[in-house]
DNA sequence: TAGACATTTAGATAAATATCTAAATAAAGA
DNA sequence: TCTTTATTTAGATATTTATCTAAATGTCTA
């Protein structure tokens, strides 16, 4: 039903890159940001596509944000891509 | 690696919208546009990007031309997937 | 509490994109 | 060959989006 935000996210390479980062494990802003040659305003601004999206979830541990990796999502998409790729889905 | 095509073809509800259509085989243009409300130009345009990402291919047959789904891709975008939502990818 | 650090928000801008109408191309049939 | 039908191309426009700098917010530590 609702992938459009999905999609969109997943539209963007540099929050795809993100979110094989995020594969390993939680990070922080700023361990994210120094994979990029992006400003912190940008970064943030992909987070929270992504987040918006429910690709990420967040918690706050004292100065830092930590993102992790939502799959939940993704595994509805691989649900409807499946079925594109299967035989007669009819 | 070139994934950027295909997932910005896929971030247009329209155009997964006709992917969905073609899963039931190959389809002409007019009967792809009788799904929706938009100008034969503007789905001209959609069925280009999908041809371009590699998502459908087209063959002519007379005065049509007939567009069905290539899954090859789909497949290699269902691996990236799949790493991200299996355990430990690391 | 004052500063330093981490992140987000605000506001601006340039590029990308979805859409339209009108015109061009291609093929079929009369 | 002329007309009709199918589809694409050209050109224009309004919206979306990725990005930046500057300012705001939140939190730790000295």
């Amino acid at each position: 039903m609702g992938f459009q935000d999905t999609f969109k996210a997943l539209s963007d390479r540099t929050r795809r890159e993100i979110l094989t980062l995020l594969r390993a494990g939680p990070l922080s802003v700023g361990e994210i940001g120094s994979h990029f040659d992006i400003s912190g305003a940008t970064l943030s601004h992909h987070l929270a596509i992504l987040k918006q999206a429910d690709l990420i979830a967040d918690s706050k541990k004292g100065k830092f944000i930590y993102y992790e990796l939502n799959t939940t999502v993704l595994d509805d998409i691989l649900v409807w891509l499946k079925s594109l790729t299967e035989e007669d889905a009819k």
